[in-house]
DNA sequence: CTACAATTCCTAGGCATATTAGGCAACTCA
DNA sequence: TGAGTTGCCTAATATGCCTAGGAATTGTAG
């Protein structure tokens, strides 16, 4: 009997890769069992269950995710960041929407509290719209007002929701340039403070 | 032998319900004859399989949505209109965050193309922003911005991926008071003409 | 080097779900 | 009331998740 050298980390980079190809919710053990010529049983010495793969997959992809978007906006402040942090955000979902899609997966709040890339990330937005000016509560909600657009963005973009293929990389710089004008004037589209202003 | 009274309609409906109640993704035939008191065989004199019935939720409840979003708009223009959009949109993904997902299910772009409600949400985006003087290619540019914005928002308060639950509703406001900013300095964001003027 | 321990993988089996084929019973309507 | 349609059934197959327990392989300590 040759061992076909299972570890945890390359079932879970294997399921990954899975992810990329088929949809991340289509990720199946038996698949994995498959791929590496093991029985489904066999998997389970190296992960819990479905679910613990799909959580590794998710941390891994965190993972690998905020180390793009640290490099890409390494050096950079301003426009140039903004537009460097979207880039590296949207390439990604676009290059991995399995690794992407993961995620975005729902986490337990222990998991998740665990989880070093999810925190990086925020923490990199967070010092990303600190160049243009904002302190809390804006920030707070300015750093949901990105994440939303991107994530929103991505997502449409994968399920194929917007028409015209053509145009998708014109609007999304055109999404960034709004965005870019939403934070440089933030205060003046609050209406309690442009009011008194 | 008493027959459960099923129909196309009925099993969708029920469908869109259950998805409602355990998420999209987790619907499952043999649950909603259980739901019906038939086997699950029996289900499929109603829906060809799992996919088809998955559409129909999804074509039920894009219904609902435009719907819920049409009469919300009726009468209004401008930012009173948009601020009643993103109600309307929003309070739906919260109150049927099954339907919801369904919408964003990956269609055929067949089902897609016949969908009337699936054109009507985007027609009614296309004349919020028309209020806003946009012209193409800005009003398809807007569009995608706005759907993305709402989207992500949505799906991201969804998977409660924002921390404070408290801060959600204003975080949330002041989106929306950004967006309309920013739709109605839309020119001035662009760089390649606010360079010219 | 050898014996014990840990690890990897297997067989076997149980349960849930999706789906097809073919049949009988219950409705419908001429 | 009788023919045809439809609604629901039984039976069977396939796939996938998961557990229990056993055998082979590898690691380690004497």
């Amino acid at each position: 009997m040759v061992r076909a050298g299972l570890t945890t980390d390359r079932v879970v980079e294997a399921a990954a890769d899975m992810a990329d190809d088929v949809g991340f919710e289509n990720v199946t053990l038996s698949a994995m069992a498959r791929r590496f010529g093991v029985k489904d049983a066999s998997l389970y010495s190296h992960v819990k269950n479905l679910k613990d793969l799909r959580e590794r997959v998710a941390l891994l992809a965190a993972d690998e995710w905020a180390a793009r978007i640290a490099a890409a906006l390494a050096g950079r402040a301003g426009k140039d960041a903004l537009i460097a942090f979207a880039g590296a955000y949207r390439t990604f979902a676009v290059d991995h929407p399995g690794r992407y899609a993961a995620t975005f997966m729902q986490l337990d709040p222990a998991v998740l509290a665990g989880s070093t890339a999810h925190r990086r990330i925020l923490e990199l937005t967070s010092s990303l719209l600190l160049a243009y000016g904002l302190a809390e509560p804006d920030l707070t909600d300015a750093v949901r007002l990105l994440r939303s657009t991107f994530h929103g963005y991505a997502s449409l973009e994968a399920i194929g929701a917007f028409g015209h293929p053509r145009d998708i990389e014109a609007s999304w710089e055109r999404a960034l340039h709004a965005l870019h004008f939403t934070l440089e004037n933030w205060a003046s589209s609050d209406p309690s403070r442009a009011a008194r202003g």
